[in-house]
RNA sequence: GGCCCCUUGGUCAAGCGGUUAAGACACCACCCUUUCACGGUGGUAACAUGGGUUCGAUUCCCGUAGGGGUCACCA
């Protein structure tokens, strides 16, 4: 009489390593009572999706805020699937989001950490260990269904209404015996391995989620296939294996993992093996600019899914992560007010804070973050920042800063490193347009002179020699040349004080705004600018002459 | 359709039985101001709905609706 064991032997001769084993080569680890560890399992299909950094962001702080670890383990169990070369995507693209990986994959070469191999295609022999171990205990089986007999079953059951899945008198091939099994294999049909569930769709099981409490299931019945045929692990079994062997505290996933829950707890259960901490995360959403429906972030319409679009947009990576936090834990941007000068890293992520709703991705929101964190910089972190984005994004910001670092720093640190800082950029992306006038460059194409009331030519004129000839000295400090424009503003019959001004306007030709604007016009081009009189520090006497020349040859009514 | 999760302003959200229902972003107005960008002040705007429980529900329970997820040899 042959047993389930003999099953197992017949499927997995080549099999010798134990669980047991296993067990053995990875120990508990030494870690403090409340120490998490916790891990981000990608499967490399292409880029990273914006949503990957979102929960390798709670991972990490999670699991390092309690003095635990954190891991990157690669989920490439489909091969089909797979994308070639991104897994080696992954840890750079982390790293660079300023996420610390304690443990797992880097590249092809490298992985860091005990517990590995961190790449699931070097796991298979553990994962068929504990495959051979559940068939033995008459736990799981072979199936040598076709795809096109469990398609016929699913039509039928679709058209019975009964509930979906191989389970009852559709399960076909869960009582085969040794012997059928045998034959099955002797006439060269490959299998697939299914757990022969003992759940019952009328009884129920709960799962304890750190996030959302208790959540009551109904019980699996469906004996769903956990080893592919061609021998690979599906995600259940693979979350079995690799977080027991590799002693994950707390499971953090986005809730679509929700409806497995009871699948997985009965794996760990006929494992005898105690479930992890499961913690399922709301879903980061976006809501559609042509429909406005609310959906999942897609990698198909929606270009900055890509979590390196942000990088491409001149985004600080210090704002992407403290957008993300704000969405993950309601009181981070009152820790920030608080801490302004703190890293983020300090800030305690908690779970009590996290919020069971998905969000929907607000860029408006991470434009505001963005724009306060690039006003906070010094110039030489902001010009360091920007000559390296620029260097990859924008050639001709990279040239312009390549000129002359200095001059660079001196334009961008206008009315910067002080307590109301100028607020200009948004992303990198934007410093450009705002700094292209101070360069001789920019007048080589054509400009177009952004005045205001004053746009006569002889008027400009006139009052621009008037101002180089009696008022301009470009030694003079902040006030005493802004005492020079009023004075001269007195003088033409505009009125220096824009209240007095203001409370009658006839008579005065214009104020001193006026005046200002066509000095600031002259000399940029530009009707908004940051402050004139660090303008025309920065651009020099000679310069601001060269500038008047220009203006009085090219400009037009 | 079955099962599961979620539901406070346009968005992120405080709140955890009694509040004039915070705050941030966005928007609007005013102030400050040589333009702009800041900064300041103020404003518009919310508890999905119906039943309970209770002296009293945004808060607790049930139903309904809405949104989302999931029902693969993908993760």
């Amino acid at each position: 009489m042959y047993t389930s064991k003999d099953i197992a032997e017949l499927l997995f001769p080549e099999v010798t390593i134990t669980v047991e084993e296993l067990y053995a080569k990875y120990p508990k680890r030494g870690l403090g009572e409340g120490s998490l560890v916790t891990r981000f399992a990608p499967s490399p299909t292409g880029y990273v999706h914006i949503g990957g950094v979102y929960q390798a962001v709670i991972n990490s702080f999670l699991a390092h805020s309690t003095g635990g670890k954190f891991m990157l383990r690669i989920e490439d169990t489909d091969k089909k699937r797979e994308v070639e070369g991104s897994a080696d995507l992954i840890y750079p693209l982390l790293i660079k989001m300023g996420i610390k990986i304690d443990e797992g994959y880097v590249s092809k070469e490298e992985e860091i950490g005990e517990y590995g191999p961190y790449l699931q295609s070097n796991r298979t022999e553990y994962y068929k260990a504990f495959v051979k171990d559940l068939v033995s205990r008459g736990l799981a089986y072979p199936c040598f269904c076709t795809e096109e007999e469990e398609e016929i079953a699913r039509n039928e059951q679709k058209r019975l209404s009964a509930p979906s899945g191989y389970h009852g008198r559709w399960a076909k091939c869960r009582n085969l015996s040794y012997e059928q099994v045998k034959e099955n294999l002797d006439a060269g049909k490959t299998f697939k391995i299914r757990i022969k569930s003992d759940g019952d769709q009328y009884e129920r099981v709960t799962c304890n989620d750190v996030l959302r409490g208790e959540i009551s299931f109904i019980e699996n019945f469906v004996d769903y296939v956990i080893l592919k045929s061609d021998k690979t692990a599906l995600y259940h079994l693979a979350h079995l294996v690799d977080d027991t062997l590799m002693r994950t505290t707390t499971v953090i996933r986005d809730e679509s993992w929700l409806p497995s829950v009871p699948l997985h707890l009965q794996l760990f259960r006929y494992m005898n093996l105690p479930a992890p901490n499961y913690l399922h995360t709301a879903q980061v959403m976006t809501v559609d600019p042509n429909t406005n429906v609310v959906r999942k972030i897609s990698k198909r319409y929606d270009a900055w899914a890509d979590s390196r679009w942000f990088f491409e947009q001149g985004y600080p990576t210090k704002a992407i992560i403290e957008y993300l936090l704000t969405l993950i834990n309601s009181n981070f941007e009152e820790w920030r007010a608080e801490n302004p000068t703190l890293p983020e890293e300090d800030f305690n992520l908690s779970i009590e804070k996290m919020s069971k709703s998905g969000a929907i991705f607000d860029i408006e929101k991470l434009n505001n973050i963005s724009k306060d964190i690039i006003s906070k910089m010094n110039k030489d972190t902001l010009y360091s920042l920007a000559y390296d984005w620029a260097k990859t994004y924008d050639q001709k910001l990279a040239s312009l800063i390549e000129k002359d670092a200095e001059y660079f720093k001196r334009i961008i640190n206008i009315e910067r490193e002080s307590v109301k800082p100028r607020k200009d950029y948004v992303t990198f992306k934007d410093i450009y347009s705002q700094v292209e006038y101070m360069y001789d460059e920019y007048f080589d194409n054509p400009v177009v002179y952004d005045f205001k009331k004053i746009t006569d030519k002889e008027t400009i004129i006139e009052l621009v020699n008037e101002y180089f000839n009696n008022y301009f000295d470009i030694n003079d400090d902040n006030t005493v040349w802004f005492g020079k424009i009023k004075e001269m503003c007195d003088k033409l019959g505009y009125a220096s004080n824009i209240k007095e001004y203001k409370k009658n306007p006839d008579n005065f030709k214009g104020n001193v705004a006026d005046i200002s604007t066509v000095l600031r016009v002259v000399f940029t081009t530009r009707s908004c600018t940051p402050n004139l009189y660090e303008i025309m520090q920065i651009l020099g006497k000679d310069e601001l002459y060269k500038r008047f020349k220009f203006f009085t040859e090219n400009y037009q009514n």
